[in-house]
DNA sequence: AAGTCAATTATTTTGGAAAATATATCCGGA
DNA sequence: TCCGGATATATTTTCCAAAATAATTGACTT
């Protein structure tokens, strides 16, 4: 499906490769935030050579995942409640103005695409066999939120929107036992669903603010209460 | 005023540095759109090795200020109609929503500094005597408009719109001419500061968001029409 | 003890050469 | 002429060692 172009296997760069399993070693919290990141201990780890270590950890720096100190080297990200309150508020904030372009600009196609990302998601369960957050679910669950953004027509305030999605995604790996808690996701994403076909933008506007918050409001209450 | 620090006078890396003349001479203009920033001749003409330059583009690149296709170099990022409305409909947003945060959060202290901002701005003419947007005046009104979002409390946010400012600096520069078209700058000015000192979040949104696109606005149809 | 300064050690930053890859040129065959 | 592929050239990517800077230690003074 993806791409298995039988030519030119491109190889990534090694900045790529580093980047990528530094990025994962972040998000699952291997490497938890506040660490010091030393060229000498990373060039260890990760069997790679300065230069591309330092790209790797600039690009994470532009995703807000580490954070650096001219001449003092990177770390990782701290988190605070204020962050995630703000990631959560811009992530509403964001798609609920994309979805309303997307609304003003999308056509059948794009409903039909909406439809079906949520019908996906509907089949499966949220938390699986093991009784953490089944993968596949995830997976049909960002597709449904890109679906509902895909024809908003504005290629930078994606880009902002994947940096706060990846921000988000360590927040979720940090309280992922709160994330099980009990909440309808079905029937809110169905309401959300609805809301964009009727092409009702104030409504989805509130709908999709309302999703994000709620989620950050179940980490913290039960964090802190 | 800023910081002539006795003790330590700390030298910037020569990434700081390069970084800085290279930003300015995209944003000026001098670096076209769309040409090829190759290493050799950065190297000259810049006077640097190459892994601060390296360091330096990939800075820019995640600033929007020039584009990157792996193993191929980078480039100055292009510039566009659809590029630069963006911009301006993003810009709108943002501040929309940092303005109604600030109004929400902001005290009197705030409310002062928003009018002391105005103030500034009222008392110099856009124009100056050479019939050039006048720096002075540049200056107030960059200040007036932070000290409008100075209370929403938003880093990331802040952040985001740093970088759509910088971008946005660029296509002024290109469309200069035309900016000096006949347009009652201090009568929208004044119209934000008394919505948002009214804390009127709905009018100040609905007036910053117009003032943005005016801009986009008449550029566009000066330069197509 | 607390503070200063110098010496030592740890760490980041930088330049440039080598390796890897992309692009351009050239040549022969249909 | 146009295509395919081989060779040559141009360019980016990577490694690593040297330089610059920051952090730590310890001796000395008050």
């Amino acid at each position: 499906m993806e791409q298995t172009s039988v030519s030119t296997a491109r190889s990534p760069t090694r900045t790529a490769e580093i980047l990528d399993v530094l990025r994962t070693d972040i998000l699952e919290t291997r490497l938890q935030p506040g660490t010091r990141l030393r060229f000498d201990e990373l060039r260890r780890s990760y069997d790679a050579g300065i230069s591309p270590l330092r790209e790797a950890l600039m690009h994470l720096a532009s995703e807000g995942l580490v954070v650096s100190e001219e001449r003092r080297g990177y770390r990782v990200a701290p988190v605070s409640e204020d962050d995630l309150r703000e990631i959560a508020k811009l992530r509403g904030e964001f798609d609920a103005l994309a979805i309303a372009e997307s609304i003003r600009r999308g056509d059948e196609l794009w409903e039909g695409r909406v439809i079906a990302a949520f019908h996906a998601l509907q089949k499966r369960s949220k938390i699986g066999p093991d009784g953490e957050i089944d993968r596949e679910w995830e997976g049909h669950h960002i597709r449904f939120h890109d679906a509902l953004v895909s024809e908003c027509g504005m290629p930078k305030l994606m880009g902002f929107r994947t940096i706060l999605d990846l921000q988000a995604r360590r927040y979720r790996r940090i309280a992922v036992h709160y994330l099980t808690a009990p909440r309808d996701d079905l029937a809110e994403h169905r309401a959300i669903r609805d809301a964009v076909l009727d092409r009702d933008i104030t409504e989805s506007g509130r709908l999709i603010r309302a999703h994000f918050m709620r989620t950050v409001d179940i980490i913290l209450t039960r964090q802190l209460g």
